[in-house]
DNA sequence: ATTATAATTTGCCAAATGGCAAAAGTCAAT
DNA sequence: ATTGACTTTTGCCATTTGGCAAATTATAAT
């Protein structure tokens, strides 16, 4: 056969990262549209909490991580709060090393890239929330 | 002075649930604008994650427990999961008692109500969820 | 270099969210 | 009954989300 075979290690380019996952792979396993995906994975879109919920399994978070990492949770409400700390010690990122700790290599690489790319999307979550008040409240 | 003097049980009708709040209270302490939440409290609207993380204090909530109630979280992955097990045995709802145990009476009475409202909400959005499959996945 | 196949991006659009302002109830005092 | 101060509901609309289908781009085998 020709074509590309498969799986060798995709380029994210906007996040610098290089994961083991097509989008194409992650949309079938969550059910969501890989072009959809592909926005998120760039900044142009936001996941919804639904969304969220649908990608945390595939990609080896729990929900919870997941939604902290992306910003809809405050660090304290989720288990990422309580992670085993015999990982902190040599400066490893704890939500990495738990989820790190029980993936498989491949995952855990995916892990990783997919961490970056949430970590800028929490940001940009984060700071819209924490706008002066565009609220109404009257 | 005249008119309704202020917090006198408000019923809300479409829940069949009396609380001790007005939708102004809330929108003024929450920032979320009362004709919303007015739509989401007769199911018009369905509360994104943003508006469901400002609710939760206000309404006395764990953000974790709230984002279970509503079905965005699993309840595995929520604090509600390892809920207090020396109320559960007379028949009362972890969750309820959880957050009664330390809360105002008024509170109290507040949540009992939101907490119907959003078993509600919780329902039609996990039943959404459960679609045979509305996804892409090519 | 060409080509076949797989991956990502883009254009477009339907549906949903959430705010503001105006309308429509409520309730208590006059 | 009318007024006055409140609360909720509605109409309207800007913005966002997320899917599909059609480009476009990348990769590997020829």
């Amino acid at each position: 056969m020709n074509g590309s075979t498969r799986n060798l290690g995709l380029l994210i380019k906007r996040q610098r990262v290089t994961i083991p996952l097509t989008l194409r792979e992650l949309a079938v396993t969550s059910g969501v549209s890989s072009s959809h995906l592909g926005r998120i994975e760039r900044g142009e879109r936001f996941p919804s909490a639904h969304i969220l919920r649908r990608i945390a399994k595939p990609l080896g978070f729990e929900e919870d991580e997941l939604f902290t990492l992306a910003g809809y949770l405050s660090p304290q409400s989720s288990s990422i709060a309580e992670s085993h700390p015999q990982y902190v010690s040599n400066g490893l990122d704890p939500y990495v090393a738990r989820v790190l700790a029980h993936e498989s290599p491949e995952t855990q690489r995916a892990v990783i890239g997919i961490l970056t790319m949430l970590k800028s999307i929490a940001r940009s979550i984060t700071r819209e929330d924490n706008r002066p008040n565009g609220a109404t409240a009257e």
